[in-house]
DNA sequence: TCTTATTTTGCGTCTTTTTGCTAGTTTTTA
DNA sequence: TAAAAACTAGCAAAAAGACGCAAAATAAGA
């Protein structure tokens, strides 16, 4: 049997299947595994196929990049998200919010990183999939069209049943006299299940949200442990949040 | 014997075969073994067929494998899904599983389409979000990352909370015999309590999966209620799955 | 027909590729 | 934590390929 077509059965197998295992497609094939091991690794290489501990699995699942770059204040919302990394060591329990800022922490996550990571955003949970090293946990129930995050009394209740070390938030509006309010009733309902199941709550914010609200409260200011704008932690417009007990990053 | 000759039979012998070995070829037609390599290389430079170590094999046989939409056998996925759509009626509530098959019925969903969505995989989840009248309800729990689904005791308990009228599966094997198997035991725990949410199931399954099979098994074939192939439903392909009672579309 | 030029073919030698095996290490699993 | 399975690396045998060369076949012109 040619080389190339046994690698192209190996292919077929594993496009059918989605996995297989070396062994099998050794027995199958009647060659020893070493030559199914060389022609799994070569087929890797070409990115035909990922090659996994015991066998091989088919690329369609897994290379998916929903590549958004038309992300409002990118630049910023990365430093803020860089800023975050900081809290986050391995073993910890998070977590992480949907949004574009919660997004962008979810694809800086280094990828040696070893973390569990709740989350009910699809976005989220598609992104924290590539790591490699992360335990994703989808909160599940129904799914807003809008947020793409799930919502709603399941999701509340799959909330409260879990305890995390960080939440990381995001907010529609926020305001140190005010709090975390939202447009949406909602979303807010959600946003307090998630902050109810965390030790620690960080919200990630652009300084652009500072200093404004809106009809729905989440929460208090001090509900918040750590804030996080792109701006310097001493920066004057961060003043008004320094008399509460927040911590400025 | 003519140059032109041996090499139009070279040529058709690859084109019956998909591949040949220059040794066979060579002892068939009496030259020495260079000369069908000259031949070949001669072939492969005019692309007529692919020169590989040890013989040749037909242009079709690769850009068949060189798979430009990386979906194996989007067409004739596309094609079932097609056939699935039959079934579905404004008001149904459903669960979608995941894998490609499944994904494709979640994209050719009708916009007008009035459906209650269940699944517990991401991508389909994010395709069914993209169609107006359709409420998505995300199933949660630990996520794979090579299936991009929810997978494990939590999913597992919240399908056990939930009815719906089809289920919509795909499988990794199915063999008219041994029912439905797959590679992965979660995969398989999951499946079990997917058909037993649903008041009727239906497999969608490409004919290549038809009689093959696996370590483990999700359900008998009788607990398939309609089962989706490409193919035409009296293709004889079939019949082993006549003596069930089963619906072939 | 004969001679000559050109192409084609087969052979020998050497290099490269492929493959299975062994030994030692790492990863997985129970 | 120990056994089993899988992986890596290196080796050697066998198969296949490259290349030069000379013999054989073919073509062409006198």
């Amino acid at each position: 049997m040619l080389k190339e077509e046994r690698q192209q059965t190996i292919l077929s197998e594993v496009e059918l299947h989605n996995r297989i295992l070396l062994t099998d497609i050794a027995e199958a094939l009647d060659v020893s595994i070493d030559t199914i091991r060389r022609d799994v690794k070569e087929l890797d290489g070409d990115h035909k196929l990922r090659k996994v501990h015991g066998g091989a699995i088919s690329l369609g699942f897994t290379t998916n990049s929903t590549r958004n770059n038309n992300i409002y204040r990118l630049e910023d919302k990365s430093t803020i998200a860089q800023k975050a990394l900081a809290l986050l060591k391995d073993g910890a329990v998070i977590f992480v919010d949907g949004g574009t800022t919660c997004l962008e922490l979810a694809r800086l996550l280094p990828t040696e990183l070893d973390l569990t990571c709740f989350t009910h955003s699809l976005p989220v949970a598609m992104e924290l999939l590539t790591k490699p090293n992360v335990t994703v946990i989808m909160v599940g129930g129904q799914v807003s069209k809008e947020s793409q995050t799930a919502i709603g009394a399941n999701a509340i209740h799959n909330l409260s049943e879990i305890k995390v070390d960080y939440s990381f938030i995001g907010t529609g509006y926020v305001d140190s006299q005010y709090g975390l309010t939202e447009f949406d009733w909602d979303i807010v309902q959600v946003k307090k299940a998630v902050i109810k199941c965390a030790k620690k709550t960080v919200l990630l914010s652009i300084s652009e949200k500072l200093n404004s609200q809106h009809r729905y409260k989440t929460c208090e200011i001090n509900a918040i442990n750590t804030m996080i704008t792109e701006l310097h932690p001493e920066n004057k417009l961060l003043n008004p949040f320094r008399e509460h007990d927040i911590r400025l990053l």
